[in-house]
DNA sequence: CAGTATCCAGTTGGATACTG
DNA sequence: CAGTATCCAACTGGATACTG
Protein backbone atom coordinates (compact mmCIF):
# COMPACT_ATOMS: atom_id res chain seq x y z
CA UNK A 1 0.00 0.00 0.00
CA UNK A 2 1.22 3.05 -0.69
CA UNK A 3 1.14 4.84 2.84
CA UNK A 4 3.21 2.53 4.23
CA UNK A 5 6.56 2.89 5.45
CA UNK A 6 6.50 6.83 6.24
CA UNK A 7 9.97 7.63 6.99
CA UNK A 8 8.73 11.18 8.72
CA UNK A 9 6.56 8.81 11.03
CA UNK A 10 8.73 9.40 14.54
CA UNK A 11 7.48 12.63 15.12
CA UNK A 12 3.94 11.61 15.92
CA UNK A 13 1.48 9.06 15.02
CA UNK A 14 -0.38 9.94 12.21
CA UNK A 15 2.24 7.61 9.72
CA UNK A 16 0.93 4.96 11.85
CA UNK A 17 -2.46 5.85 11.75
CA UNK A 18 -2.37 6.24 7.89
CA UNK A 19 -0.85 2.65 7.37
CA UNK A 20 -3.38 1.51 9.21
CA UNK A 21 -6.41 2.80 6.97
CA UNK A 22 -4.14 2.60 4.02
CA UNK A 23 -5.54 0.65 1.41
CA UNK A 24 -7.89 1.90 -1.69
CA UNK A 25 -11.34 0.08 0.19
CA UNK A 26 -10.42 0.52 3.75
CA UNK A 27 -12.27 3.48 5.18
CA UNK A 28 -15.39 2.61 3.02
CA UNK A 29 -15.33 -0.70 4.65
CA UNK A 30 -15.02 1.55 7.62
CA UNK A 31 -17.99 3.36 7.12
CA UNK A 32 -19.92 0.64 6.10
CA UNK A 33 -19.36 -1.15 9.42
CA UNK A 34 -19.89 1.51 11.78
CA UNK A 35 -23.25 1.19 11.16
CA UNK A 36 -23.44 -2.68 11.86
CA UNK A 37 -21.93 -5.72 11.24
CA UNK A 38 -21.89 -7.28 7.53
CA UNK A 39 -21.22 -10.72 5.65
CA UNK A 40 -18.25 -10.42 2.90
CA UNK A 41 -20.79 -10.67 0.03
CA UNK A 42 -22.78 -7.93 1.64
CA UNK A 43 -19.69 -5.86 2.31
CA UNK A 44 -18.96 -7.02 -1.79
CA UNK A 45 -22.29 -5.58 -2.62
CA UNK A 46 -21.79 -2.27 -0.42
CA UNK A 47 -18.22 -0.97 -1.60
CA UNK A 48 -18.73 -1.14 -5.22
CA UNK A 49 -15.49 -1.90 -7.60
CA UNK A 50 -14.01 -3.65 -5.21
CA UNK A 51 -12.70 -7.28 -6.02
CA UNK A 52 -12.36 -10.26 -3.83
CA UNK A 53 -9.28 -10.57 -3.54
CA UNK A 54 -8.73 -6.95 -2.65
CA UNK A 55 -11.64 -6.99 -0.34
CA UNK A 56 -10.33 -10.61 1.74
CA UNK A 57 -6.91 -9.16 2.01
CA UNK A 58 -7.70 -5.82 3.39
CA UNK A 59 -10.30 -7.41 5.89
CA UNK A 60 -7.20 -9.34 6.90
CA UNK A 61 -5.02 -6.43 7.71
CA UNK A 62 -8.01 -4.50 9.58
CA UNK A 63 -8.20 -7.60 11.45
CA UNK A 64 -4.75 -8.09 12.43
CA UNK A 65 -4.36 -4.20 13.12
CA UNK A 66 -7.22 -5.18 15.38
CA UNK A 67 -9.85 -3.10 13.94
CA UNK A 68 -12.22 -5.43 12.73
CA UNK A 69 -13.23 -8.62 14.33
CA UNK A 70 -14.02 -11.33 12.28
CA UNK A 71 -16.44 -14.10 13.60
CA UNK A 72 -17.14 -17.08 11.73
CA UNK A 73 -20.03 -19.03 12.61
CA UNK A 74 -19.65 -23.15 11.21
CA UNK A 75 -22.95 -23.66 9.31
CA UNK A 76 -23.37 -24.32 5.61
CA UNK A 77 -24.06 -22.49 3.95
CA UNK A 78 -20.31 -20.81 5.56
CA UNK A 79 -21.64 -17.28 7.19
CA UNK A 80 -18.82 -14.58 8.56
CA UNK A 81 -19.70 -11.52 10.16
CA UNK A 82 -17.33 -8.56 9.98
CA UNK A 83 -17.66 -5.93 12.87
CA UNK A 84 -15.43 -2.91 14.25
CA UNK A 85 -13.92 -3.26 17.44
CA UNK A 86 -13.79 -0.69 19.90
CA UNK A 87 -10.46 0.65 18.43
CA UNK A 88 -12.27 0.79 14.98
CA UNK A 89 -14.84 2.51 16.25
CA UNK A 90 -12.52 5.13 17.67
CA UNK A 91 -10.56 4.96 14.73
CA UNK A 92 -14.00 6.18 12.79
CA UNK A 93 -14.40 8.92 15.73
CA UNK A 94 -10.56 9.90 15.17
CA UNK A 95 -11.41 9.99 11.09
CA UNK A 96 -14.63 12.58 10.94
CA UNK A 97 -12.45 15.11 11.98
CA UNK A 98 -11.10 14.75 8.65
CA UNK A 99 -14.06 14.42 6.84
CA UNK A 100 -15.46 17.28 8.46
CA UNK A 101 -12.33 19.09 6.78
CA UNK A 102 -13.06 17.38 3.41
CA UNK A 103 -16.90 17.92 3.61
CA UNK A 104 -16.36 21.41 4.53
CA UNK A 105 -13.48 22.49 2.26
CA UNK A 106 -13.26 19.80 -0.63
CA UNK A 107 -17.25 19.33 -1.61
CA UNK A 108 -18.28 22.30 -1.54
CA UNK A 109 -21.64 21.23 0.07
CA UNK A 110 -24.11 23.97 -2.07
CA UNK A 111 -22.76 26.81 0.72
CA UNK A 112 -24.86 26.70 4.11
CA UNK A 113 -28.03 28.10 3.56
CA UNK A 114 -28.19 32.13 4.84
CA UNK A 115 -29.92 31.43 8.73
CA UNK A 116 -32.33 33.98 7.49
CA UNK B 1 -1.07 7.98 -5.52
CA UNK B 2 -2.92 4.68 -4.23
CA UNK B 3 -5.58 6.62 -2.55
CA UNK B 4 -7.38 8.38 -5.20
CA UNK B 5 -10.29 7.25 -7.17
CA UNK B 6 -12.25 6.18 -3.96
CA UNK B 7 -15.66 5.42 -4.94
CA UNK B 8 -16.84 4.99 -1.40
CA UNK B 9 -16.04 8.46 -1.12
CA UNK B 10 -20.19 9.87 -1.94
CA UNK B 11 -21.35 9.58 1.80
CA UNK B 12 -18.68 11.85 3.27
CA UNK B 13 -15.55 14.14 2.91
CA UNK B 14 -13.01 11.72 3.87
CA UNK B 15 -12.20 10.11 0.95
CA UNK B 16 -11.61 13.86 -0.66
CA UNK B 17 -9.51 14.94 2.28
CA UNK B 18 -7.66 11.37 2.05
CA UNK B 19 -7.30 12.11 -1.90
CA UNK B 20 -5.25 15.14 -0.64
CA UNK B 21 -3.06 14.03 1.68
CA UNK B 22 -2.42 11.00 -0.33
CA UNK B 23 1.39 10.79 -1.50
CA UNK B 24 4.13 8.92 0.45
CA UNK B 25 5.50 12.48 1.72
CA UNK B 26 2.61 14.87 1.94
CA UNK B 27 1.82 14.42 5.81
CA UNK B 28 6.12 14.92 6.82
CA UNK B 29 5.83 17.95 4.06
CA UNK B 30 2.79 19.41 6.05
CA UNK B 31 4.45 18.87 9.37
CA UNK B 32 7.48 20.29 8.67
CA UNK B 33 5.78 23.65 6.91
CA UNK B 34 3.79 23.64 10.44
CA UNK B 35 5.96 24.70 12.00
CA UNK B 36 7.61 27.52 9.63
CA UNK B 37 8.19 27.97 6.09
CA UNK B 38 10.85 26.07 4.11
CA UNK B 39 12.81 26.15 0.86
CA UNK B 40 13.03 23.10 -1.07
CA UNK B 41 15.92 22.23 -0.36
CA UNK B 42 15.73 22.77 3.11
CA UNK B 43 12.51 19.60 2.97
CA UNK B 44 14.79 17.86 1.11
CA UNK B 45 17.10 17.28 4.23
CA UNK B 46 13.95 18.01 6.75
CA UNK B 47 11.89 14.99 4.88
CA UNK B 48 14.94 12.14 4.52
CA UNK B 49 14.42 9.83 1.92
CA UNK B 50 12.34 12.11 -0.29
CA UNK B 51 13.79 12.18 -3.90
CA UNK B 52 13.98 15.17 -5.74
CA UNK B 53 11.07 14.67 -8.41
CA UNK B 54 8.93 13.17 -6.04
CA UNK B 55 9.18 16.16 -3.88
CA UNK B 56 8.27 18.57 -6.27
CA UNK B 57 5.62 16.51 -7.65
CA UNK B 58 3.61 16.09 -3.96
CA UNK B 59 4.98 19.90 -3.61
CA UNK B 60 2.90 21.12 -6.47
CA UNK B 61 -0.06 18.75 -5.63
CA UNK B 62 -0.38 20.62 -2.10
CA UNK B 63 -0.77 23.63 -4.09
CA UNK B 64 -2.91 22.83 -6.42
CA UNK B 65 -5.52 21.56 -3.05
CA UNK B 66 -4.24 25.33 -1.69
CA UNK B 67 -2.58 23.42 0.92
CA UNK B 68 0.55 24.88 1.02
CA UNK B 69 1.72 28.32 -0.84
CA UNK B 70 4.74 28.94 -3.01
CA UNK B 71 6.55 31.77 -3.03
CA UNK B 72 9.54 32.76 -5.51
CA UNK B 73 11.60 35.04 -5.26
CA UNK B 74 13.48 36.69 -8.45
CA UNK B 75 17.11 36.64 -7.13
CA UNK B 76 20.35 34.30 -8.02
CA UNK B 77 20.70 32.14 -6.71
CA UNK B 78 16.25 31.39 -6.97
CA UNK B 79 14.72 31.17 -4.19
CA UNK B 80 11.67 29.89 -3.72
CA UNK B 81 9.57 29.45 0.04
CA UNK B 82 7.20 27.04 0.91
CA UNK B 83 4.57 27.72 3.78
CA UNK B 84 0.70 26.42 4.79
CA UNK B 85 -1.84 28.39 3.52
CA UNK B 86 -4.94 28.73 6.23
CA UNK B 87 -6.74 25.70 4.77
CA UNK B 88 -3.49 23.54 5.37
CA UNK B 89 -3.15 24.69 8.70
CA UNK B 90 -6.25 24.05 9.51
CA UNK B 91 -6.01 20.34 7.45
CA UNK B 92 -3.07 19.66 9.77
CA UNK B 93 -5.53 20.30 13.04
CA UNK B 94 -8.22 17.63 11.75
CA UNK B 95 -5.51 15.32 11.54
CA UNK B 96 -4.44 15.43 14.99
CA UNK B 97 -6.77 13.34 15.72
CA UNK B 98 -5.77 10.62 13.65
CA UNK B 99 -2.42 11.67 14.94
CA UNK B 100 -3.99 11.42 18.74
CA UNK B 101 -5.47 7.84 18.25
CA UNK B 102 -2.21 6.79 16.28
CA UNK B 103 -0.39 7.95 19.43
CA UNK B 104 -2.53 6.25 21.68
CA UNK B 105 -3.12 2.70 20.36
CA UNK B 106 -0.28 2.33 17.67
CA UNK B 107 2.70 3.93 19.40
CA UNK B 108 2.42 2.45 22.50
CA UNK B 109 4.07 5.14 23.93
CA UNK B 110 5.91 3.52 27.12
CA UNK B 111 2.39 2.98 28.69
CA UNK B 112 1.04 6.38 30.55
CA UNK B 113 2.56 6.12 34.21
CA UNK B 114 0.36 5.41 36.75
CA UNK B 115 -0.72 8.58 38.55
CA UNK B 116 0.62 7.25 41.57
C1' DC C 1 19.34 26.59 -5.91
C1' DA C 2 15.31 24.59 -7.66
C1' DG C 3 13.70 22.01 -10.21
C1' DT C 4 12.68 18.83 -14.91
C1' DA C 5 13.41 14.71 -17.87
C1' DT C 6 14.21 9.75 -18.21
C1' DC C 7 14.25 5.24 -17.17
C1' DC C 8 13.44 1.65 -13.92
C1' DA C 9 11.55 -1.24 -10.07
C1' DG C 10 8.36 -2.52 -6.52
C1' DT C 11 3.82 -2.84 -5.10
C1' DT C 12 -1.16 -2.32 -5.15
C1' DG C 13 -5.08 -3.47 -7.13
C1' DG C 14 -8.16 -5.78 -11.08
C1' DA C 15 -10.16 -9.94 -13.51
C1' DT C 16 -11.10 -14.57 -13.38
C1' DA C 17 -11.17 -19.41 -12.27
C1' DC C 18 -11.27 -22.64 -8.72
C1' DT C 19 -12.14 -24.67 -3.78
C1' DG C 20 -14.02 -26.05 1.12
C1' DC D 1 -21.08 -18.37 0.64
C1' DA D 2 -16.51 -17.06 1.45
C1' DG D 3 -12.78 -17.00 0.14
C1' DT D 4 -7.83 -18.50 -2.38
C1' DA D 5 -4.69 -18.85 -6.43
C1' DT D 6 -2.88 -16.77 -10.68
C1' DC D 7 -1.70 -13.67 -13.89
C1' DC D 8 -1.60 -9.01 -15.30
C1' DA D 9 -1.96 -3.86 -15.73
C1' DA D 10 -1.32 0.59 -13.79
C1' DC D 11 0.85 3.63 -10.96
C1' DT D 12 3.75 5.51 -7.46
C1' DG D 13 8.06 6.32 -6.18
C1' DG D 14 13.55 5.87 -6.66
C1' DA D 15 18.05 7.10 -8.91
C1' DT D 16 20.38 9.99 -11.83
C1' DA D 17 21.64 13.37 -15.24
C1' DC D 18 20.66 17.73 -16.99
C1' DT D 19 18.87 22.82 -17.11
C1' DG D 20 17.41 27.91 -16.08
Amino acid sequence: MALTQRPGADHCGIAAAMSVIDGKWKVSVLWELEQCPRRFGELRRLVPGVSEKVLAAQLRELETDGIVHREVYEEVPPRVEYSLTPLGHELNGALEALGAWGTKHLLTDAAQPVPM
